[in-house]
RNA sequence: CGGGGCGUAGCUCAGCCUGGUAGAGCGCUCGCUUUGGGAGCGAGAAGUCGCAGGUUCGAAUCCUGUCGCCCCGACCA
């Protein structure tokens, strides 16, 4: 019972212990710089350390996704992809390259493109008649496959979804929130009036949200793009945003209304009910590996990442303790605890590794953010009991073994609630409501900025401004915020046509 | 793309200033003892010094170029 000196000494991941002096509350985490001393580095140890991803060496801005982080990914998958299904959409593949000249077809798009599009020149050895775009999203040769297919409005909706690789040639990269070729999956949606884009761009932004909160645990802000930010070629788009770690906004999912600009850049046309021809109206929406960042960020700690259980590749790690020929005594009985929950559905890792002592194993499985950790050794075969410790408050308690797998459900159930009040919390207190632009400066320049919601006059002019003298960005109108009616705006003092969400950005 | 920093064993780094042919700790392999919060002892393997040129009798070390990573800006769904 002496392993219970580190306690349950953090809260928000204020700067813990930094592991290096071997007193008795750091027996562990030496490996990952704490969030107060450096939060960039910290996420990338994390990101490092517990083995998510890794660079590839001489191939700039690029990750490897390595298991334990495509595992996540392909949680995420799993979850969001049933619910696009039971909104009625469909999988599809499209081809990874795009003509030039389909590209240049819809103007805006291609010159919000054009800087991060990378290009093929040559097959074999021979060059191009047509260099080839690689898509850095799939509007164009999607619209293109549209506009064959489509003739009728009995043809309407079109629902496609695609689980993707994309590449933007970004100038600066980082593992997960931004790298020059990701993961995601975007839909593309065609539909026979203006209501009825508008009410699927809506529909999947609350698909989004409803996903990052319930699986990621993730609170998000949905609300609605400036015409600054929002998607080269949409009429509208909106976005749910998240609040990092660091006090900076992290856009965790976009949905587009395209209107009719790239219908008409397509010829995505159909015969309508009043057998006119008429070009069509079209959505797209999309989620990426970003989503991985972010929940690092959201969760994590001064011992490394902390997973919610639906998203957690393994929501409970089983440490046997050896003694003697413990491979006889001992290993049996994680055996079977292992069988019952598996086959109550729980995900499971065992680990039998000989080569490590269990404390190594504690310290592994902490950093790689395994929401539950279950003990046992000869004591408590014993006792007919196990000992279960919770990553995120650090809590340990001894469970009887009878009704264990229920009590551990019972534990990945609350702990995926409260991780999501404690970011929840972590927002609110990070949220401010400002009139004045001074406050708001000074709110800017702390060390964890935060959301601030402000009055606003709508104006792309101002919006650069404040931008150039605070560095925050607009993330989004949000759909729930005070009133503006009444309100001046907080930079110009002209009259408010909206409450507007700033932040430092990602 | 601009400013700054860094590339030496799997990892963290020393060596560079003042050229003489590469080291430590951790990790890894083998053996024994261990194992309830990152185990101990013994033996061992491991590096074209990011890459390419140049200077030199001789380059990890000096010079030039280049690639990659990190930080700060600019740019960016």
């Amino acid at each position: 019972m002496s392993e219970q000196q580190q306690g349950k000494g953090q809260q928000q991941g204020k700067g813990q212990q930094q592991g290096k002096s071997g007193g008795k509350g750091d027996a562990f985490v030496t490996a990952i710089t704490s969030q107060a001393e450096d939060y960039s580095r910290w996420y990338l140890d994390v990101v490092l350390r517990a083995e998510l991803a890794d660079y590839t060496p001489g191939l700039k801005g690029c990750m490897t996704i390595r298991p334990y982080g495509y595992a996540i990914w392909e949680r995420i998958q799993l979850l969001l992809d049933a619910r696009l299904k039971a909104t009625g959409h469909v999988n599809a593949y499209f081809p990874l390259f795009i003509p030039e000249s389909l590209l240049m077809k819809e103007a805006e798009h291609v010159e919000g493109f054009a800087p991060e599009v990378a290009w093929v020149t040559h097959g074999g050895k021979e060059k191009l008649e047509e260099r080839l775009a690689i898509r850095p999203t799939s509007e164009v040769i999607i619209g293109t496959m549209y506009a064959k297919w489509l003739q009728s409005w009995r043809d309407l909706p079109i629902l496609i979804n695609q689980w993707a690789n994309v590449v933007r040639w970004e100038k600066v990269t980082r593992p997960f929130l931004r790298t020059t070729e990701f993961l995601w999956q975007e839909g593309h949606t065609v539909h026979e009036t203006e209501a009825e884009a508008e009410e699927e761009t809506r529909k999947i932004l609350g698909v989004y949200k409803e996903f990052v909160e319930t699986e990621l645990a993730m609170p998000v802000i949905d609300g609605q793009k400036s015409d600054a930010e929002k998607f080269a070629g949409a009429a509208k788009t909106y976005s749910i945003e998240a609040l990092m770690g660091d006090g900076r906004a992290l856009q965790a999912g976009t949905s587009h209304n395209l209107g009719q600009n790239f219908a008409k850049a397509f010829d995505i046309k159909f015969q309508g009910r009043d057998k006119v021809e008429q070009h069509a109206w079209t959505t797209s929406w999309g989620v990426s590996t970003r989503l991985i960042g972010g929940l690092i960020m959201v969760h994590g700690d001064d011992s490394g990442l902390v997973l919610p259980p639906n998203i957690a590749p393994y929501q409970v790690v089983i440490v046997p303790i050896p003694r003697g020929d413990w491979r006889e005594t001992v290993l049996p009985h994680a055996q079977a605890i292992k069988a019952q929950l598996v086959a109550a559905g729980v995900r499971v890792m065992l680990d039998d590794r000989d080569a490590y002592t269990p404390g190594w194993k504690f310290a592994d499985w902490e950093m790689r953010g395994v929401p539950v950790r279950l003990e046992i050794g000869p004591k408590d075969i014993e006792k007919q009991q196990v000992v279960l410790a919770r990553r995120d408050t650090r809590e340990k308690a001894f469970v009887a073994m009878d009704g264990l797998v229920a009590h551990v459900q019972g534990w990945l159930a609350d702990i995926q609630a409260s991780l999501f009040a404690k970011a929840q919390q972590v927002r609110e207190e990070r949220t401010h409501y400002t009139e004045s632009y001074e406050e708001f400066k000074a709110l800017m320049a702390g060390t964890r900025p935060g959301l601030v919601y402000a009055p606003w006059c709508d104006d792309a002019t101002v919006e650069a401004q404040v931008k150039t003298e605070t560095q925050a960005t607009i993330r989004n109108y949000p759909f729930v915020a005070p009133p503006a009616e009444g309100k001046v705006c907080f930079v110009t003092g002209r009259p408010a046509t909206v409450v507007a969400c700033f932040a430092k950005a990602y």
